[in-house]
DNA sequence: CGTCTGTTCGTTATCGTACACGGAAATAAT
DNA sequence: ATTATTTCCGTGTACGATAACGAACAGACG
């Protein structure tokens, strides 16, 4: 192993000279920072992380910018319980966590929280960031300092300097759920895709890829209901029995698939949703859903705050881009999914 | 944070009784044992790892039990690759790991490899095996030293003192394989079972559960074919297809989906198989293979050395099991599973 | 030539733990 | 009582990196 000693040895100077160079603190001859450099290189120094955690008595700090962890049906707290496990992971290495949850369905909560994360980004070292509210996000990371490097989790907002986005391809997942749809419904009818949160950018996806996978086929009729906000599902449900006769199949690309299954109590309708929730597992477990994709959330926000520390303490390079896997989650299977990671 | 130094001013002893209290290195009295364990409990007293192995010059040495790399369609090179993965996170804290690969077709060569391992018992500091010769590996764990814990991935020998075991419900993923062939399987016929590797423990498990999910139903004929080893899978197919000219599934429980599928030709055939191998990959992506099960070889490598570090350097209680998740992999998803941990 | 300022660098204490060494007290042996 | 032997405990150094402190030396200026 290489140390900062060897290195002076050999470049005929003090540890402290090393130091300076290393850190670019200043104080030192261009001569010297070459021989130093020189030396540097030819040994590959890796400084050693665990000495620097150790005498270093600065603490490192991340914000994360989640929704509240009761929304979507408690969905959001599944993140969160990966960050923690993230954290109390990392806490010899003092990394402090900063919390900022916003409400996903008000915009003022959303700017409002983005600022009181702001305020703090001279003790920043990092950000992890959910940004589901896409048109305003990408607004308001452009006002992130340059160099506080963030994350996306969840979704991504392309045209900005992100350090890293983890997560899942989401109309791959969509085309998923209509191979899954389409052999399940054995005799051909009507599908019905219910959209209830519009305006996001994993729904439309979702359903863009759904429908994508069935333009190829034409067993099937699909048709999209879009109930208004805060709307009585029963009457929805109701509505799409009542406009066709011959419904095969309920394709819910949100969280919402175990409040639909809760209406539907008709075991001959395939009904495929997402996300691993209490509501969601139960309803699996009945039968009134066939099919959850699962997207680890969890892992998600492990990942997220693992990328940021491989980043700013050990000064590694990390992934551009992490792809969650998109499991299926059925009756048979979904007890194995619960508690990880 | 608690240190030492604290533990030593509130007992009033010096550092070094509380360093001899500690490691239980004697030359202490009964009564500063109690007073400074009495301090210890009160404060809570943490170990700081990252001081201790920065001081500590001792490497830790785990050995690892596996099947050689190429066995399997390579499949075993995925566990291998999730270890290496651990144990370059892990070369900060001097863990080092050592290598045993064993021909899992030869129980001459798994015994002496095992006894290679013992050899170095000496310096081991724990052990991660995959049992795969369950009769044999449960004789020869018995000789493992009480002090060195080990730890199992893929498969459990049950009546053992194993420190941890990673890996699949493998029953649960045979039914979860006759699920998807009963979707599949449109209209009632023939279903085969090709056992490749018999007295297998995965395997038999495997069927078992594929058959148990099909007992309740009873609209198709299960049977299962059995070659000898070594034979031409071309002619098993075409027996299978001679015998069964209602043919309509081929069930591979084991890793040689991808030989069996090269073989079949005929899309309306559903096949199901193991393990995401570079074979079996291009096999699903052909949609000669319908469905693979994957069961996270390189998470299971990784997890077990992990669990490993755990115990012995951080001393934390580790969970007795680790349940691996029974993926399914499609046409649609199987892109995204490649390259996880 | 003396004083001053600024640059460049070496020395040293520190983080929390481990462990060797040696000293003081207490007990045993003579 | 004196010496020898335990028993018990404190001190010091090391691990590798950081950063404060101050020394050495150069050139500038009167």
């Amino acid at each position: 192993m290489v140390t900062i000693k060897n290195i002076a040895e050999l470049a005929n100077v003090s540890i402290g000279t090393v130091d300076r160079v290393i850190h670019n603190r200043g104080e030192f001859s261009l001569k010297t920072e070459e021989k130093v450099r020189k030396v540097i290189k030819e040994l590959n120094y890796k400084p050693n992380v665990i000495a620097r955690s150790l005498v270093s008595k600065k603490e490192v700090k991340f914000g994360v910018f989640l929704p509240k962890s009761k929304q979507d049906e408690n969905y959001w707290k599944l993140p969160a319980a990966g960050i923690k496990n993230a954290e109390k992971e990392l806490e010899i290495y003092k990394i402090k966590i900063i919390y900022f949850y916003y409400d996903k369905y008000s915009k003022t909560s959303f700017k409002k929280c983005f600022n009181k994360m702001l305020e703090k980004k001279d003790v920043l070292d990092g950000i992890l960031i959910a940004p589901v509210i896409s048109e305003l996000a990408s607004e308001m990371i452009n006002k992130i300092p340059e160099n506080i490097p963030f994350v996306f989790i969840d979704s991504c907002i392309q045209n900005s300097n992100f350090l890293s986005y983890i997560g899942q391809n989401t109309q791959k997942s969509g085309a998923l759920s209509a191979k899954l749809m389409n052999l399940s419904v054995k005799v051909p009818g009507s599908i019905v895709i219910i959209k209830i949160i519009s305006n996001d950018y994993h729904i439309n996806n979702r359903i863009k890829g759904f429908l994508s996978y069935f333009k190829k086929l034409k067993d099937n009729k699909i048709i999209i209901y879009e109930p208004e906000k805060g709307k009585d599902l029963n009457n929805i449900i109701k509505t799409a029995l009542k406009e066709n006769k011959n419904l095969r199949g309920i394709f819910v690309p949100s969280v919402y698939a175990g409040r639909i299954a809760e209406c539907t109590k008709k075991k001959s309708l395939c009904v495929i949703g997402y996300d691993l929730t209490t509501k969601n597992e139960s309803l699996v477990k009945t039968g009134a859903i066939d099919f959850l994709i699962n997207q680890r959330p969890e892992l998600q926000g492990y990942l997220g705050i693992m990328t940021l520390f491989k980043k700013v303490v050990l000064k590694e390079t990390v992934k551009k881009e992490i792809r969650i896997p998109i499991d299926i989650l059925t009756k048979e299977n979904i007890e194995e999914y619960k508690d990880q990671i």
